[in-house]
DNA sequence: CTGAATCCATTGGGATACTG
DNA sequence: CAGTATCCCAATGGATTCAG
């Protein structure tokens, strides 16, 4: 089984516990993790699984999507996700700004303003996640058939 | 604030229940829910949504990525993405079968073998992961960067 | 070999109330 | 307006055991 080339992102999404077949021996070459002769970073492995992980959860997505149309403050954020709770929001803001996908401006008045804005990566992330789009469109039919046939097997699923 | 054009994605994934922005007023036209003219299809949404929620999964992942490099059958699959647990693994695999993005072949054999293959949808779906490795890539430095100038701030937070 | 069933710890995330 | 704090429930997912 080849591990080269076109699936380099695999062995940047195995766990660092035991990681089986991350280990890639380059011949003539003392042993090292590499991925395509490269040295291995396990940040990045570590960043883009958690990437995936934000992209899976429910309202960053929104907020990132909502925010491609131009800043907006809280309140605005909050209803156009509606119905996000305050909570959800905040976190996922937080989130957001803490990877640097958008940014967080107080503007120093009575009442309190603050806007939030969508960075260049956050613009650049957004435009990945129409890929996904594209794929369900080129896709809807299949999926929808699959899970038909699918249908009359067993229920108790723990993964959906 | 314009919700057409670029930022489509957004409007089919947000929830069901009192979906605020996604009612689009066409002038001229009777109140109805579309999507850049074309009637909104909610199973879309729904599908979008649903593999945002796969791909933010830890093992279906991997195990899409692993199956890349050509089939494999269960224990094959285990040791692969090791250290997955077995039902784990079987949940993961059903999914993805459920969503016709594996094939599950039985060839009936003592002791059984069971081979799992990737689909065409599945094959597509996986270069579309590309994409966020490649935004992994480009952005690396400025996630890290926002990451460490966000450290010193509050630390109890419910998402991540 | 290929799973399913059971038990249990952690976490996501909603409702509500309160604050500068 | 822009949040934080608390409570609580359901779902995720790991470890272990059982079965065809």
């Amino acid at each position: 089984m080849t591990l080269g080339g076109k699936n380099a992102l695999f062995r940047y999404l195995v766990p660092r516990k035991e990681p089986t077949l991350m280990k890639v021996a380059v011949p003539g070459q003392p042993a090292a993790w590499t991925v395509d002769g490269v040295p291995e970073r396990p940040e990045r492995c570590e960043l883009i699984r958690s990437m995936l992980g934000l992209l899976g959860q429910r309202w960053p997505v929104l907020v990132l999507q909502v925010l491609g149309n131009g800043p907006l403050r809280f309140n605005e954020l909050r209803r156009a996700v509606a119905p996000v709770t305050q909570r959800m929001l905040s976190a996922s803001l937080r989130g957001l700004e803490r990877d640097g996908l958008i940014t967080r401006t107080v503007y120093p008045s009575a009442p309190p303003k603050v806007e939030y804005k969508l960075t260049e990566a956050g613009r650049t992330l957004n435009v990945a996640l129409y890929n996904i789009a594209d794929w369900v469109d080129a896709n809807l039919e299949t999926v929808t058939a699959a899970r038909a046939a699918y249908g009359a097997k067993s229920l108790t699923h723990p993964l959906e």
